[in-house]
DNA sequence: GCAGAACCTGACCGATCGGACAGCTAAGGT
DNA sequence: ACCTTAGCTGTCCGATCGGTCAGGTTCTGC
């Protein structure tokens, strides 16, 4: 890929197009959802041609792939830290801190998958993601599969993932900062997700 | 419009079309998305053409604004009920019922907004219900508006919208049955919103 | 019987969709 | 000098998009 670039230090405005245009993708993708956003749309945005878009990346599932792909592989790092969850408190805050920074490094991601993992059902990407999650769910609920526990579970990802990106506008201007969400969203789950030991506020 | 249809008792299979294409779009609208749904394939679902569609309703906002349209106006009726959060722990225990007996009621409605409210913006109806939801949390976070305050509330309606409808094919192979998911759901989002008073599990 | 409203349809429209393809330019290796 | 490769583009394609329109059918009120 950049091994045929010395131009690494040198005068590159352009941070190699690829990386741009899976940024600029993974943005509309969030805020417009996937079938609403065109590939015309992000070669505009982007500075490029839709011919241009379609030559670094095969085809817009491509594309989709491209900019879900590396949160998918980040999510399966962390997923095995899971099992700490019944067992002792600190391997628990450890894997809840672990989830919340991966909601946090991978908004965008996130929200696009949640909010759409349902309709894109059949793209590999989304397939394989859903797999993830499924198993992290199966993980959590391992024992205890009460409808309280499962209502408990969906709220903490759900809300946690909405809260990040979606809905905060609702509850003031812009986003908030990272650093202010995240001991407030690392209490909040904890409580979810450990209800026998709730933490205090 | 059902003034000049005597036939409400007389064999008529058919639940007068435009119903049954409006429960058919928000059904559409909720699980692949506005931007995702075209006409024609509501038209197929209904067994109707897509002229017909477009008969009943004048536009695809049109059809948009009267799925959506009948939860906003429940929302409306509630909403006024929020003021007892902070008043005695009976009128807050009664608004929580009442939102999430809404939230049950228009699962599809809701699950729509908050999955697309922002992408939609410049829609009537959208926007009416994004003014409806940004008075309720104005109300929630009156007097605290703390950070720590925003997350739950944004934790507490997106996760319980999600827990409803969006993710639970993770929890589980289906969607749970409204009258289990009810009193979980209410206990959790009384947590959620009520940190004082942690309702007990 | 007749006018007219309600309902439904196929044909058609311009715009846009994702994608295929040929060709252009600049850079590098030989 | 030459060729290859990477990067980028304009043009074109069939399909589909939301939407218009003229007409057909059936039912109702007079």
């Amino acid at each position: 890929m950049t091994l045929s670039h010395p131009d690494s230090s040198a005068r590159a405005p352009r941070p190699s197009a690829s990386v741009e245009l899976r940024s600029i993708a993974i943005e509309q993708f969030a805020s417009a959802g996937f079938a609403g956003t065109s590939l015309q749309q992000i070669a505009d945005l982007a500075g490029y041609s839709k011919s241009s878009v379609l030559y670094h990346f095969a085809s817009k599932e491509a594309l989709l792939e491209a900019a879900l792909g590396p949160a998918l592989d980040r999510l399966e790092q962390i997923l095995p830290g899971v099992g700490g969850l019944s067992s002792s408190p600190q391997a628990r805050a450890r894997f809840i801190e672990d989830f919340i920074d991966f909601l946090l490094e991978y908004r965008l991601e996130v929200h696009t998958f949640i909010n759409q993992g349902q309709s894109l059902r059949g793209i590999p990407v989304i397939d394989r993601g859903n797999a993830i999650i499924g198993a992290l769910a199966a993980s959590l609920t391992t024992g205890f599969s009460s409808t309280q526990q499962k209502i408990r579970f969906g709220v903490a990802l759900g809300g946690a993932a909405y809260a990040l990106v979606g809905g905060m506008n609702f509850a003031g201007d812009d986003l908030l900062p990272p650093e202010e969400v995240r001991p407030a969203l690392i209490a909040t789950v904890s409580e979810l997700l450990a209800p026998a030991a709730p933490t205090d506020v």
